[in-house]
DNA sequence: GTGAAAGCGCTAACAG
DNA sequence: CTGTTAGCGCTTTCAC
C-alpha cells in the first residue's frame, strides 16, 4: 500500500508538504499542491487511519452501547445516532450488551484502549460506581437512561410525564383499575415512568392494586403472557399501560385470540410510537418519544465534549414526550 | 495515560518483556511476568489500540454495510453479525447507506484507509465494477446479496426457491391471479425471487398479469398503497405475494380498514418471518430466512479470509429458505 | 530469558 | 512556503 513517503518521493517533495495537502493546511503553493494531488491519485494513496489515530490521539469512532439492535426503540436510536455521527465524519460501533452487565463493562473498555473517542450509554446495567472510573479515559454521554450521581452530559426524555399523561388519559376515560407493565426496575427510565403512573392515581384519589403491577416485561411474548394472566384474575383491570409498543401489541394480539374486545373490555396504551402502533387493529394509543432529536442532541453534545474535553460535568437535556391517542383506548372511536 | 514504557520502567524491565506478557508470549520467567502484571495493574495500564493496529496492520473491526438499521431484516442481520464478531473479539461498525450508492462507496473507503479489516456488504447499490477495485485493500464478503461477476466469498439464501415455494403454495390453494411486490429491481435477491415466482406460474401453465407486478415496494406504507390500488382494479387478484412482512402487514392492515377479508378475499404472503407475522390478525404466512445462520457463516468466512488473505476467490454458501404457513393464506384455518 | 533498536504511517514543532 | 526531525505506542527481529 502506498504511504505518504511514496507520495512525497513521486512528487519530489517532503512528507510534510504532502501531509499539509492532505489536511488542507495553508501555506502550500498551488503548483506543489497539484503535484501532490497528482501523485496521490497516481498511487491511489489514502492515508492510513491507524497511523493518524495514533498520531492525533483520536479515532473518530464512537461506541454506542445498547441492549440489542432488534429492540425497536434501540434500533431506532442506533440508526439515528449513526446518521448524526456520519454528519461529523464519525463512525459508530454497535455494542450490544444483550442485557449482560459484564458485556457493558467490556465495551466500556473501548474507551480505555482508545479505540473510540467516546461512549454513548443508552442503558445502565452496572452500578454507577463501576462506570465512573472509565471517565478518566474519555467522555461518556448518557442518552435515554439517566442517573442522579453521574456528573456527565445526559440527554433523556421526561419519562415521568410519559407515565403520567398516559395514565391520566386512561383515568379520564373512566378507568380505575389499570394494570401496569414495566421493564428493568433498576433503570431510572422505568422508575420515573412508574412515578408518573402513581402520581396520576394519587392526584385523582385512586388506589393502585399492586397485583396489577408487572415487572420485567419486555417482549410481545411477555405481553401475551400478561394478558393471559390478567384473564385468570377475579377482578380484572379495564385498562393496561405497557412499557412498549411490542408489549402492547402482544397484549392486543392475545386479547383478540381470547375474544376480548379492545378497547371496550380492555384499553391498552403502548410506548414509543413505533410503526406497529398503526399496523395493529385497533391501532395503538402510545407515547411518542422524539428519538431522532435525542440522538442528534446526544451526538452534538458528544462532539462538543470531544473537542473541549470538559466532560466531567453534569449537563442535562430533557426532551418532552407526548401522548398519541389512537383506537386502543378510544371507546368512542370504535 | 500509562504506556508500555511506563509499565516497563515501574517493573524495572524492558518494553519487550512487557509486550511479551501482554501478548502471552512464551519465554518469560514467571517472576518477571508477575512483576509486569503488578506494574500494569498499579498503573491501570491498557494497550493503546491505535498503536497496536498500526504495528500489527489490523484493527479488529469489520464494517457492515446495510441500507438502514430500522429495516427489520437488516436490523436482525446487524444484530447477529455483531454477536458473531464479538465472539472473535472483533467490533462491528454500522454503515447505513440510506439507499445512497455514494454512501456505499464512502463506507467502502474504510477498507482503503485500513480503518477496518474487512467489509461485509449486505446489499449492492453500485455496479460491481465500482466495487471490485476495493478488493485490492482487503476482504469483502457478500452476505445476503449476491453477484455473478463477484469473485469473492458469498453467503446468501436460495431466494429463487423462496419465491417459488410461496407462489406454489398460493397456486395450490387455488389462486391464479396473484399480485407480486418486490423491492429494488437491481438486486439479485429481488430478481431471483421473481424468477421463482414466474417459474411457479409457468410450471402450472399459468399466466402472470404484469399489471399485478409492483416494483420498489419496501415499507408498510407502500403495502397500504398497493392494497388501495388493487381495490380500484376491475379484475382483482385473489392473492398477493409481498417482498417483506412489513409490506404484508401494511396490506393486511389496509384491507381490514376497507372491509376486505384476509385470506377469504385476498390471501397474503410475507417474507422474512419477523415477529410481526405473529402479531397481526390474521397471522401472516411467510418465508423464514435463517438470518442468524447466515450472519454466523459470513463472519466465520470473513475471519478465515482475514487470516489467510485469499479472499479474491469465489466461494458461495447458499442457505435454504422455508415456507411458514399461517392464517393469511389458510382458508380452512379461518 | 531478556533487551536494544528499528519501524508501522502519520503530523507538528521548529528551523530556515 | 518547505523540509528536517522527533515522536505517537506498540511489536519484533536480532543479538546477547
Amino acid at each position: 500500500m502506498a504511504t505518504i513517503e511514496d507520495v512525497a518521493k513521486l512528487a519530489g517533495l517532503s512528507r510534510t508538504t504532502v501531509s499539509r495537502v492532505i489536511n488542507n493546511h495553508p501555506y502550500v503553493s498551488e503548483a506543489k499542491k497539484q503535484l501532490v494531488l497528482d501523485a496521490m491519485k497516481q498511487l491511489g494513496y489514502v492515508p492510513n487511519s491507524s497511523a493518524r489515530s495514533l498520531r492525533n490521539q483520536k479515532t473518530e469512532m464512537i461506541a454506542v452501547i445498547i441492549p440489542r439492535v432488534m429492540n425497536p426503540f434501540f434500533g431506532q436510536l442506533v440508526e439515528s445516532l449513526e446518521i448524526a455521527a456520519s454528519e461529523y465524519h464519525y463512525q459508530v460501533i454497535v455494542c450490544q450488551t444483550l442485557y449482560s452487565a459484564k458485556k457493558e463493562l467490556d465495551y466500556l473498555n473501548l474507551l480505555k484502549t482508545k479505540q473510540v473517542d467516546g461512549v454513548i450509554l443508552t442503558t445502565l446495567l452496572n452500578d454507577w460506581r463501576q462506570i465512573e472510573p472509565f471517565l478518566d479515559y474519555g467522555p461518556i454521554v448518557l442518552c435515554n437512561e439517566f442517573e442522579e450521581r453521574a456528573n456527565i452530559p445526559t440527554v433523556h426524555m421526561n419519562q415521568e410525564y410519559g407515565g403520567y399523561v398516559a395514565t391520566t388519559h386512561l383515568i379520564e376515560d373512566g378507568h380505575s383499575r389499570i394494570a401496569y407493565c414495566c421493564g428493568n426496575m433498576k433503570s431510572n427510565v422505568t422508575k420515573a415512568r412508574e412515578k408518573g403512573f402513581r402520581k396520576a392515581h394519587t392526584e385523582r384519589g385512586l388506589q393502585i392494586d399492586e397485583d396489577l403491577v408487572f415487572r420485567n416485561v419486555f417482549t410481545f411474548e411477555d405481553g401475551k403472557k400478561i394478558l393471559k394472566k390478567l384473564m385468570t384474575m377475579e377482578s380484572r383491570p379495564t385498562a393496561i399501560f405497557t412499557g412498549s409498543d411490542e408489549v402492547a401489541a402482544g397484549v392486543i394480539s392475545e386479547a383478540k385470540k381470547m375474544g376480548i374486545m379492545v378497547p371496550e373490555e380492555l384499553a391498552v396504551v403502548g410506548f414509543d410510537n413505533q410503526d406497529i402502533t398503526e399496523l395493529m387493529d385497533p391501532m395503538i394509543t402510545t407515547i411518542h418519544q422524539p428519538v431522532k432529536e435525542m440522538a442528534h442532541k446526544a451526538m452534538n453534545v458528544m462532539m462538543d465534549k470531544i473537542k473541549h474535553k470538559n466532560y466531567k460535568k453534569k449537563e442535562v437535556y430533557q426532551l418532552p414526550l407526548s401522548l398519541v391517542v389512537r383506537e386502543s383506548t378510544e371507546k368512542s372511536a370504535q
